[in-house]
DNA sequence: TATAATTGTCATATAATTGTCATACAAGTG
DNA sequence: CACTTGTATGACAATTATATGACAATTATA
């Protein structure tokens, strides 16, 4: 289950911009204009991890984060402040009240970066680490495929397929549901072009005698499992 | 086969992020802003658990539960409650109405794991849980049947028949009732097919001795008991 | 833009499963 | 015991499901 991040800021193309980001990394990104808003949101539920920009229209980031630090309920969200580049002397007081904080201009992946570092420290099961299984390692971070260290070339479908197989062992998946897990539920794709997919991962995995992982389960849909039968 | 939960919460971000969390859950969400709509849809199909916010604008959480559960067809339909943190006498009301309550602010992977030991308690068949008799296991997820650890090789009809005996011990079914349980009801198959069928199943378990669970009552067809005559 | 990579579909090959039947076997009957 | 009835079993041809290779179309990349 994803981790649920909540991104205050008030500037709309950054707001989306990190959005977008972290639903790529594999969170699920919550959104907030203002300090008010974000407020109601997280009186209704808890997020996992607070970004919050400093600068704020009404009641301002450093204020917001006071006020969850004196809720119990809240006090132990971790959060993340953006700080204007400019006042270096904010960075302290930044750094007081979050865990973390941030310069703008920000690196989005350093963003990521520090997010995942943090929600590791308090809840590490909700961190898209490596998937490892033997010597096969699916890095969802670098978008990279390892069999015994050795980088492989596979393509985007067969990588999400992959992926979600390593995420989900043991567990039999039918067509469709693969379909609309890798292809989104709106495809109007043919059920058997994920038996043309699931034979190219096979081809991929092959030499490595990982494509044994694939199991098919006739009249049922497929299996990744890393049980000897 | 997802179970159906629905929610009904007024704030359109909350919906939006408990929908999110119980789909990647594994459930099926469907969403209400109101309790006069949610009305609207349980009247169309019934769901297998309802998320309920206390406080919505129109009729209130409390009165739609107490509604649900005056209806004979909804009565049974497990509710969790989410209640305001600040009055909690209303907790009391709100569990009496509802099987469990939450209150705000709550965390999402709580309330999952919620609506799973309701759901669990409630409609076990949803859960696919393994079924267990002795060294023999079957395992609806991952389409496995087990015997001393060991994944044995079994046929579609095979493991439903192994699936429909092993939900339904110790109770003698005709060859028609069989042939209603596992081909479907139109099926204008010989009765004799169900003994082949058995005979396959018998084979694939001869080897551990489980054959004997499999017992002919002459006359009247067969039963799957764990019991010694 | 040219080139390479990836995609979805189809036709065909291969493999697994299916239902039926004929026959062997077992249980009950008088 | 001879007979009747119900069940077990092996074989088989038909059916169904999956694997695979090829291809044109699309999309990403140099």
């Amino acid at each position: 289950m994803a981790a649920n991040i909540l991104i205050v800021e008030d500037e709309n193309s950054i707001l989306e911009l990190i959005s977008i980001n972290l639903h790529q990394a594999g969170f699920n990104p919550i959104r907030a204009v203002s300090a008010e808003y974000a407020n109601n949101l997280v009186k209704e539920a808890l997020p996992d991890l607070i970004v919050l920009d400093w600068m704020l229209p009404g009641m301002n980031g450093i204020e917001f984060a006071k006020r969850l630090r004196a809720n119990a309920a809240t006090k132990s969200i971790p959060i993340i402040m953006l700080t204007a580049k400019s006042d270096e002397d904010n960075k302290i007081e930044g750094l007081n009240v979050g865990d973390d904080y941030l310069t703008k201009p920000f690196s989005p992946r350093e963003l990521v970066a520090r997010i995942k570092s943090l929600i590791r420290r308090r809840s590490p099961e909700l961190v898209n680490d490596p998937i490892i299984i033997e010597n096969l390692v699916l890095d969802p971070g670098s978008h990279k495929v390892k069999v015994n260290e050795k980088t492989i070339n596979i393509g985007p479908t067969e990588f999400k397929i992959l992926h979600f197989f390593m995420k989900n062992t043991d567990r039999v998946y039918s067509r469709n549901h693969i379909l609309d897990k890798i292809w989104g539920n709106k495809s109007d794709i043919d059920d058997r072009t994920v038996d043309v997919h699931i034979k190219r991962l096979r081809s991929i995995l092959k030499q490595s005698g990982y494509d044994k992982l694939i199991q098919t389960v006739r009249g049922s849909g497929y299996r990744f499992s890393n049980e000897l039968e």
